[in-house]
Order: structure tokens, then C-alpha cells, then sequence
DNA sequence: CAGTGGTCTAGACCACTCC
DNA sequence: GAGTGGTCTAGACCACTGC
């Protein structure tokens, strides 16, 4: 195998074997669920040894990023959602998981020159795009989406239909999610955010800040209300 | 090397390995920043290749049990604190890594036959250790802190001094933790709890519920206060 | 310069899946 | 039974550390 470098020192075979795979799936011409080239395959493209190659998948596997199974082949592994804590799923999968119905209610969907919202998704300058979404499950307010788009990765964000899939559901369809930052706050929620909740005066919400990258750029920024008597945050590590 | 099997099937030998470095670390034998073994002389202590021993010390430093040093040697890697939403530390240490002083009263620290707790440690019965700490940044109040531990995982904890090393601190140099399982909540303080942690009426508090395991064993259930005001939590996947 | 870990090869045997 | 991944061997060359 040829030896690329980065920055003059040469990369490892698996190491490029790896890259080479998740550019692969970057890029979409593999999508989760397809087969992959089995381990002889990729013996011959790269000229390596079969334990070079079963290094790089084996670690691949170990991301998260393929599941291997013995006797029938390697395949790429289902989209992760937006990450917070560990594993926080796209709200309405996760009301579907209870059983129960979700709806969305769009507030706005719109162009934005908030300074705040573009200094967020590191840009020079706007507009960038803006939607505030109030999630119900089974017709009961559970989140107050404020999120921030970044036209770039998004150009075609403002022309979705928000009350058909959620905007996590959206991203992810379209980019992989490659980095997270979140922090979690208990607040006292504003008017607003009180009223579209339905909360009662004095009940705090747990707030959920969450930036996700693509590639080198922050993707989305969007706060997360939910009303402290209907939700909570969990996991395991 | 010869084979172990565990309910019938045998076990790889690079996972055998694995157990036994991790065994030498949980029973006390090796401590952080100790130099394990060579591959080498592992590969003489079990008669295997040497790629089966670096593929063993290999996946033990993805875990974060060991740091390897090309040139130099394998050491034991420092104990991993509770790990919460990620990486939160030990209170005292997240205080001093601002700069600032961390102090601790002691509320309570006695036996408890609690039926709640005694479930929650998943014991038949009791007595379960319980205390009752309020830590203090920079004499400010930043976390209540309200813990049941498993006397059979920490026999001796109610001989501590909890103003001198953390509940948490303690428990880590005695024993490995394996798992935790936690909950986030927004929550309207009761009135004990915002008097301790001096809060404002109406501020809510940032509650994380948590429980770790050493081995089988449930080793302590703990919740966790903390004023809104002064504490959120934070990470990045 | 001896010892360490990092990577790699060219074979091998095996358990398993799928047809 | 052909093809897959899981593991393993006995060598090898290399970069790096620490004396």
C-alpha cells in the first residue's frame, strides 16, 4: 500500500484503510445497511495483509461505525441521532418508542441576522436559518426547540415540512453528525417558553444547549426547554 | 496458552489476557502509574505471538486502563472518577481545576435502614451507609449531596473524614467503578435542601440521580443538588 | 545501544452464514 | 460447500526512550 502522508509523517495502512471506509460513508456512496467489500476484497485493493484490513474494520466495528457478522459480511451501521447525553434519541423516536403519538407545532421558519446566532455557528456573517418548534406527545407540549442552522451545510432547511419529520430526523438524514457539545441547565423559563410548554408558574425546565458539527463546521446550535415534570435526562456509561 | 472456557465456549487468548491485566489492577496488585509487563515478557508468561499481547494491552488503552509509551513501557493509567454526564469530576477536583478552594460539612454520616435506599443498593436487607455533605466553593454552597453506600463494597465508610477526601475520591482509590446509570432533573428544591445550598426562592436546582457498580454489586446510590445559578453540567461527544 | 511499543506480512485453522 | 469474519503464529522492520 502507498504510503500517503499528513503533515510528513506516514499514515498506517489500517489507519487509511479506515479513512478510506468512513469517506466512503461520508460521502453517502455507502449508506447504512449496504454490504461493504468483505476482507478479501479490500486484501487485493490495498495490497495489504488480511490483518492489516481486519485491524482497520474490527476498530470501525468498535466506533460504532459497522457491524460485522461472522459468515455473512460487513455492513455499514444505522445513522447515530444528535448524541447528547450519551444516547438522547430524536424526540419523536423517542415518543414513538413509549408508544405514544408525537406531533409538531412550527412557530417559525425563517432567515435570521441574530448576532448571537451567527457568532454560535462561527460565521463571519448571516443570514443564517431559524425555527422554533413545540414537540407534543400524545397532544401534551414535552420540548421547545429553538434551533440555529447553518445555511452551508443546509441550504434547503427552510423549504422542510417540520410537522412531517423533525429537524434532528432532517440533519441527520442528510449529514452525518461528527462532533457534539452540549451543556444542561435547570432554568426558570421565560414567558414564552412557560406558555407553549404549558407549565404551571414556578415549575423550572430542564434546558438542553447543544452545538453538533459537520466536518469543520458547527452545524446546528438549538436550545431544548422541557417542562421538569414531564422529562428528564438519562443513561448509562 | 491454554484455553479457559466460560459456559462452554472458550475464551480468545488476547481476551484472556485482557482479564488477567485487569484482574492484577482491580485486585490492587498493579496500581496507577506502575509499569506493567513488557509484551515480551508476556509473551513468554503465556505463550502466544506477541501480536495476540499487543492486541490485548492495545484495547486496554482504548479503554482508558492503560497508557502505552513507545520506547518506554505500559503503565497503569490513573483511576477514572465517577464518570456522570461524560467526564464530570469529583466536586472537589472540578473546584480546584477553577482555582478555587473546596470545603465540606459533614451533615450526617451513620447507618440507615432507609427501605428506599436498601432497594436501590439492591440488597436483601440492611443496615446501608448514609451521608449527608454540603460542598462548598469558595464558601459558597454548590452541591448537596445525599449518598447511600453498600457496606459489603466499603465496610469502613462511615470511619471517614469526608471533610478531608470526597465520598467520591474515597471510593475510587478503594475500588474500581464499572458502570453508572444517571438521571437528570430540573426540580423545585425542598425546603432543606435550598436552605443548605442558600438559594433564592423560585431558583430551581440541577438534580442528578446516580448509581455505580464495583463488580456485581450496587456500590452506592447518590443524588446530587446544585443550584441552577452556580452549576450546569457540560460536555462534548 | 538495548529494550520498548507500532506496524505489518503470509500464511493458517476455525465457526459461522447462506445458498 | 463457498465465502465470511475471528483468531493466531513466527517472524520482520521500524521509531522511539532511556541509559
Amino acid at each position: 500500500m502507498q504510503k500517503k502522508t499528513v503533515n510528513g509523517a506516514p499514515l498506517p495502512a489500517y489507519e487509511q484503510i479506515k479513512r478510506h471506509v468512513l469517506a466512503k460513508i461520508e460521502s453517502g456512496a455507502w449508506k447504512p445497511g449496504d454490504v461493504v467489500p468483505s476482507e478479501t476484497e479490500m486484501v487485493k485493493e490495498f495490497g495489504v495483509a488480511r490483518m492489516t484490513v481486519s485491524r482497520a474494520l474490527r476498530e470501525l466495528m468498535a466506533d460504532g461505525v459497522l457491524n460485522r457478522v461472522r459468515g455473512s459480511g460487513t455492513y455499514v451501521a444505522p445513522r447515530q441521532y444528535e448524541s447528547t447525553v450519551l444516547q438522547i434519541r430524536n424526540i419523536a423516536d423517542e415518543i414513538a418508542a413509549r408508544g405514544h403519538r408525537h406531533a409538531a407545532r412550527v412557530l417559525a421558519l425563517e432567515p435570521s441576522n441574530d448576532p448571537n446566532a451567527i457568532a454560535a455557528l462561527e460565521l463571519e456573517a448571516g443570514p443564517v436559518f431559524h425555527s422554533r418548534i413545540v414537540h407534543l406527545e400524545e397532544g401534551e407540549p414535552i420540548q421547545y426547540e429553538d434551533r440555529y442552522v447553518n445555511p452551508e451545510v443546509f441550504p434547503d432547511y427552510l423549504a422542510q415540512d417540520f410537522t412531517v419529520e423533525t429537524p434532528n430526523h432532517y440533519m441527520v438524514r442528510l449529514a452525518p453528525i461528527q462532533r457534539a457539545e452540549f451543556r444542561i441547565y435547570a432554568q426558570k423559563p421565560e414567558a414564552r417558553v412557560r406558555q407553549y410548554l404549558d407549565m404551571e408558574i414556578g415549575e423550572p425546565c430542564l434546558l438542553l444547549l447543544r452545538r453538533t458539527w459537520v466536518g469543520r463546521h458547527v452545524a446546528t446550535s438549538v436550545r431544548l426547554w422541557h417542562p421538569s415534570s414531564r422529562f428528564h435526562l438519562a443513561g448509562t456509561v
